[in-house]
DNA sequence: AAGCCGGGGAG
DNA sequence: CTCCCAGGCTT
């Protein structure tokens, strides 16, 4: 019942997306289903759309992706955020290379790099019409309302879990899955939800009760702890200095500004790449990560034409193309308006 | 089970 | 400003 309902719903109102087959359609290319479904990890649609196309445009196939630079792929990723995904496709494209072709089954894919539980439902549904129960943070928002689900999460997963496995119909469950992602983004919302547009709203609990956006319940989070640093801008003859940061942790992989270390104390001029007559400007950069905020400070040197260092002279006139992290790249126009005033 | 891992959109 | 988002990996 709720599956026809939502599925009529979904043939009329489906948003259009560059990854996504029309309505009804088995035309979906695993390739791109795969892609947009890493990058739509903890990331909004809008935000995903121009990443896509560059990628697809750049990397049309499977095989022209397998075949890419770790730092090309880096680079293009960059402002994306949660970098281990690039890195994980790269390591996912050469495995499946490896294998011949894309596992079809939600436990073949589950096996490859950077493909959990959700993601290997949602390309076992989508790109291969096999009916598997697809939870993301829009399913369980949606199923969190229509049964009105008191338990808080994440401990109502199992609940939520097995409500959808019961509403998840044996065939078009591609479709489906995707009709309960659209039905969350456009109209089970997470703030006021509008419950008059909503085909499911005769069958809902939650509407119900009155007040559906109370749903899901969640456990209260822990503030977010302060921390302080100084990143090094090292200029010479119209190049600055870049380093590549260490392969794991934050940022890993990535091209960057040196930096000292972040702590809860600003570390002033500790972490320098080189000794110099470093100047620490008042001007600070803030940015906020998912598990700390940060405020770092800029402090600026020339360096002399035969001081070796360790990364890259990047052209200052050029550094939008370095593919910096965003909190490097907020730095680094910081230092470029300095620069510019005097 | 809990912590780590980005960034931007929306209210 | 706060909350949230087509989660996965590590410990």
């Amino acid at each position: 019942m709720i599956s026809r309902l939502l599925l009529d719903w979904y043939d009329a109102n489906a948003r259009r997306l560059p990854w996504r087959a029309a309505p009804g359609s088995n035309a979906a290319d695993p390739y791109r289903v795969w892609l947009s479904e890493i990058m739509l990890q903890q990331t909004q649609v809008a935000t995903v759309i121009p990443y896509f196309e560059k990628f697809t445009t750049r990397w049309p196939t499977f095989e022209a992706f397998a075949a890419a630079a770790d730092a090309d792929v880096m680079t293009a990723w960059a402002g994306l955020g949660y970098y281990a995904r690039a890195r994980n496709l790269l390591a996912c494209a050469r495995e499946v290379t490896r294998l011949g072709r894309m596992p079809d089954t939600e436990e073949g894919l589950r096996a490859l790099p950077g493909v959990g539980a959700y993601t290997a439902a949602a390309i076992a549904a989508i790109a291969f019409g096999r009916r598997a129960v697809v939870v993301d943070a829009n399913v369980e928002r949606v199923v969190s309302r229509l049964f009105a689900i008191e338990t808080p999460l994440p401990a109502s997963r199992p609940q939520i879990r097995a409500h959808t496995d019961a509403i998840t119909p044996d065939t078009r469950a591609g479709d489906f899955a995707q009709a309960m992602m659209d039905l969350g983004s456009g109209i089970c919302t997470a703030r006021a939800p509008r419950c008059l547009l909503c085909p499911l709203r005769d069958q809902c609990d939650g509407f119900r009760t009155g007040t559906p956006e109370l749903f899901p319940y969640k456990a209260k989070k822990a503030p977010k702890p302060q921390r302080y640093g100084t990143m090094f801008w090292a200029e010479r003859d119209g190049h600055v200095l870049l380093v590549r940061r260490p392969a794991k942790g934050l940022l890993g992989g990535m091209r960057a500004l040196p930096t000292g270390p972040w702590e809860a104390v600003a570390p002033g001029l500790e972490g320098a790449p080189v000794a110099a007559d470093w100047r620490l400007h008042d001007h600070t950069v803030a940015h906020g990560f998912t598990h700390f905020d940060l405020q770092v400070a800029l402090a600026a040197a020339t360096i002399g034409p035969h001081e070796v260092l360790e990364g890259e002279w990047w052209p200052v006139a050029d550094l939008a193309s370095a593919g910096l992290p965003t909190v490097f790249a907020k730095a680094a126009n910081r230092f470029g308006s300095m620069r510019c005033a005097s």
